[in-house]
RNA sequence: GGGAGUUUAGCUCAGUUGGUUUAGAGCAUCUGCCUUACAAGCAGAGGGUCGGCGGUUCGACCCCGUCAACUCCCACCA
């Protein structure tokens, strides 16, 4: 079989997929295995994934993998979100440059549009999920706008309003002027910029007295209900049980006194205008105050200004100003930086609004989600970044406003008759059945929809019928999932609410673990984002790089709970790795091309194969607790490093066979280790482990890595792998000092040790000679009989090499290099006697630490010993 | 403005209860090699007063205080 000069991906990526989707290996059926369930977060059918879904998306099907080969029976749910604000505003902007204006569709039209742009891009992303070679599970595919979603999401509405968890309420929003519609808060940009600062009097009522205010918006003081001042300002006590008199309109308003005002702000004196103010209103609030509001909905003055009705906000503003100066009402004028918000719809300056919505009680549901994270049933990754803040908001949590003025979404089921009462049921029938008085009303339906986080908060639980048929066998089976893998910045937008929803609805967590990957940006730092133009796109880093390559890259540098800063070179890097096994493939081939030869005397490679043995376990060990706590990208490192660097660069140089024909056993053994890195690498690079394992050597039908399950860890030889550090020591030393005399590899030269361990060498001493091209090693434990001319002194530990070649030796190089180690050995030894010396640390240290002290010492004094004598040697 | 987090080699990060760390790894850099698996490679090397200052301790990258820089979340002050 010709094996190509280097991996290609394409083919066996594509091919390997489909073979997986024909076995059915990703589908899950309940069984009575233990079940391993994720959900993955539905991505918001808007666009195409970016690189922080491929890091999603590689961090679960990791988990996905290595469950399902540690015996669980795994399920992975893909699915979508609708999205609502977002995905209605790109369908609005689609058919705009189709030339329809949304306000011309019908509803229905408007939704069929909406479907469709859904059916394109959700088939965008789930090609994009398959191509990264997720192991989801195609015959569960979800979307929040499903018929039994949608119906789930109605019935919860309703269920929490029959049990008085959902009301109906004022609520400041977002108003865009121009366009006449609400704005979410994302759809506001704030922006800083240069305004003033007017100062205007208020007459005192009943007294001859003025209070100034300080305002950047004098059009609103016809809307003014109150003048408030901090109540520990003395300069305003005497206004207590005192009214004003807003100028122009002259109204009669009370003091009210409140923390809130910063009496060095300003004059002290506030204004309050509940209805064009978020914190006027919160104030209004408090106080009971009445609202005004003085603006229409296209920016202009209403009647309730009394003045200036029907002209714009801004040119009533310069009106309000010239008849303060006229009356001599304006103190002055200030120059003043602020922030405005912004429609990034219509560019118009965001005017604060009330409007009736719908909310949800927010504390009873917050209490058990709080409980269920402090005690430890739900355990969040990192934890001690997100716990502090997840517990503030909780204790803290405000109600949540689920109403969005929008068509794209679930419709509140909520009906209004022509006396303005409300009526909440699942259905029409329903509601008529319930309430056989609103049959022969006239009803009409609330416009609105819900917010898109009300229906995802229902996912781990809908994905498998939980709310539409509570208690059937599924989610039974996969309730709770196991992790939930996500991003930080939606922790109170959906994991907290999530959680909240599984107690209230299923009684039971959702999930057990929450693992939060980083934000990705780009490698200076900054967020990806389309404007920027830094968001790769995924399919085109598939095709250059390979899909293995990409999952190793992002995994590669994404150190649990950081941001990632991708950057290509850590593609670069995992096509580098899929080539280092591509070519250990090669080279294993070509040995098996060899006939093998039982007769060979194989004593150095059974050192070899014992270290990789114990080596392996060791690695097992520490990527299980890695893996563990959910440090993945350390686990991929040592992985990585297993491979590369143990498996490649030690094991197969050891085993090479070179000129002779290799031995059965180590063959076999050499397969043995490299199915098992395989296994080890599977989860994180699916395709090409999956593709060696079968080139490896022929496999039956059905017998697939991917499938294959890990078997039990053996026990570890610590004395097999310090012997191998010494080894590793030994040849890297031996290297080294051909390299500084520039003795080529290709001269022999002759090795000799000054060993009290000399079992520890004749276990390895072929190794070492295949390694370093020498003569037979010569073990002894003096030097006398070794020939010293010409020859190098290397000091290992406390052991000496003496390195002879033909070529002539500097000795002033090496006695130089000699006395160095000598130095820092000597300076090491005084630090340590420093200690021991100290009664005070003798006294108070553990017995242990003193011990490890006096083997440094014991150590140090010994190395130090060798090294003087082999000066003197010279 | 409130809260949280970060600061260790040029870059990205490890460093478990303070003493097996004389502070590690990957990438990048430098040197020598086209050695019949791999130049997308091999062999080797250099590089850090662990953000500053102060304290606790026999002993501090680790604990405490303080200052500085950066990041994120929340609120968006008339």
């Amino acid at each position: 079989m010709e094996l190509s000069k280097n991996y290609i991906p394409s083919a066996t990526e594509n091919k390997w997929y489909k073979h997986w989707l024909e076995k059915k290996y990703f589908s899950s059926k309940p069984d009575g295995k233990k079940a391993f369930t994720v959900v993955i977060p539905p991505p918001n059918v808007t666009g195409v994934l970016h690189m922080g879904h491929t890091l999603n998306e590689t961090v679960q099907d990791i988990l996905v993998r290595r469950a399902r080969m540690n015996g669980y029976n795994a399920c992975w749910v893909p699915g979508s979100d609708h999205a609502s604000i977002a995905t209605e505003a790109k369908v609005v902007q689609m058919l705009k440059e189709k030339g329809i204006e949304k306000n011309e569709l019908t509803r229905e039209e408007f939704l069929k549009y909406a479907f469709e742009w859904k059916e394109k891009y959700g088939g965008i992303i789930y090609n994009q999920i398959a191509k990264l070679g997720c192991s989801v599970d195609w015959n569960r595919v979800n979307f929040t706008m499903d018929d039994h979603y949608y119906k789930a999401v109605i019935k919860v509405f309703a269920d929490l309003y029959n049990k008085g968890l959902i009301y109906r309420g004022a609520r400041m929003i977002n108003w865009d002027p121009a366009a006449k519609t609400a704005l979410s808060d994302e759809e506001v940009e704030y922006k800083e910029l240069q305004g003033k600062l007017y100062y205007i009097k208020y007459k005192i009522a009943g007294n001859e007295e003025y209070v100034s205010i300080a305002t950047q918006r004098p059009e609103t003081i016809m809307g003014d209900t109150a003048v408030c001042v901090n109540p520990n300002d003395e300069r305003y006590i005497h206004l207590k049980g005192k009214k004003v008199i807003i100028p122009l309109i002259n109204k009669e308003v009370p003091v009210i006194f409140d923390e809130y005002v910063d009496p060095a702000f300003g004059t002290g004196a506030l204004k309050v205008t509940p209805a064009h103010d978020i914190n006027d209103y919160n104030l209004g609030l408090k106080h009971n105050l009445e609202v005004t509001d003085t603006l229409n909905e296209d920016g202009t003055l209403s009647e309730a200004a009394k003045i200036f009705v029907g002209l714009d906000r801004f040119d009533a503003r310069k009106k309000v100003i010239e008849q303060l100066k006229n009356e001599g009402l304006l103190v002055k004028e200030e120059e003043y930086t602020t922030r405005l918000g912004f429609s990034q719809r219509t560019g118009a300056v965001v005017e604060p609004r009330i409007s009736t919505q719908w909310f949800v009680k927010m504390k009873e549901l917050a209490a058990p989600a709080l409980e269920a994270v402090l005690n430890g049933e739900i355990k969040i990754h990192p934890g001690e970044k997100f716990l502090a803040s997840y517990k503030y908001w909780l204790e803290n949590v405000k109600d949540w406003c689920i109403s969005r003025q929008l068509w794209w979404g679930q419709q509140i089921p909520a009906w209004y008759d022509d006396e303005g009462n409300c009526y909440v049921a699942e259905n029409l029938e329903g509601l008529h059945i319930e309430k056989p008085e609103t049959r022969n009303k006239k009803l009409t339906r609330d416009e609105d929809v819900l917010d898109t986080w009300f229906s995802s908060w229902l996912w781990p639980m809908e994905v498998f019928k939980g709310i539409t048929e509570p208690n059937n066998e599924e989610i039974n089976y996969y309730y709770p999932t196991s992790v939930l893998v996500t991003a930080p910045e939606i922790i109170f937008f959906w994991v907290a609410r999530m959680i909240m929803a599984g107690f209230e609805y299923a009684h039971k967590k959702p999930f057990s673990d929450v693992y939060f990957t980083g934000i990705v940006r780009d490698n200076l730092g900054r967020k990806m984002s389309k404007s920027l133009g830094n968001s790769p796109d995924l399919l085109e880093l598939i095709d250059k790089y390979g899909a293995d390559a990409v999952r190793f890259g992002i995994m590669i540098a994404s150190p649990a709970g950081n941001d990632i800063l991708f950057d290509e070179a850590s593609l670069e890097q995992g096509r580098n790795f899929n080539n280092k096994l591509w070519n250990a493939l090669k080279l294993v081939k070509i040995w098996e091309d060899k006939e093998t030869d039982n007769h060979l005397d194989v004593k150095e490679h059974d050192f070899a194969i014992k270290w990789f043995e114990n080596k392996l376990n060791n690695s097992k060990i520490e990527i299980n607790n890695l893996i563990n706590q959910f440090k993945l990208s350390e686990a991929l490192k040592t992985i990585y490093s297993l491979i590369w660097d143990d498996f490649c660069s030690w094991y197969l140089e050891w085993v090479k066979p070179g000129e002779a024909r290799p031995h059965s056993i180590s063959f076999d053994k050499t397969i043995y280790f490299f199915e098992e890195i395989l296994h080890l690498l599977h989860p994180f690079m699916p395709f090409i482990t999956e593709d060696i394992y079968h080139r490896l050597k022929p496999r039956e039908d059905g017998n697939d890595l991917m499938i294959k399950s890990y078997s039990d860890i053996g026990n570890i030889n610590h004395e097999v792998l310090n012997e191998s550090d010494i080894l590793k020591k030994v040849i890297t030393a031996i290297r080294e000092c051909r390299i500084k005399n520039q003795i080529k590899f290709k001269e022999k030269i002759k090795v000799y040790v000054k060993t009290s361990r000399d079992e520890v060498y004749v276990n390895f001493q072929n190794i070492l000679l295949q390694q370093v091209n020498s003569e037979p090693l010569g073990i002894n434990t003096n030097e006398t009989r070794f020939p010293l001319k010409n020859s190098i002194q290397v000091v290992v530990d406390t052991d000496t090499f003496f390195i002879q070649a033909e070529k002539l030796i500097n000795n002033d190089k090496l006695k130089g290099e000699l006395l160095k180690d000598l130095q820092y050995q000597k300076v090491f030894l005084q630090s340590i006697l420093i200690k021991l010396n100290n009664e005070r640390f003798v006294q108070n240290a553990k017995p242990e630490v003193i011990e490890l002290e006096r083997k440094k010492q014991a150590d140090a004094e010994a190395r130090i010993k060798v090294i003087e004598d082999s000066l003197t040697g010279l």
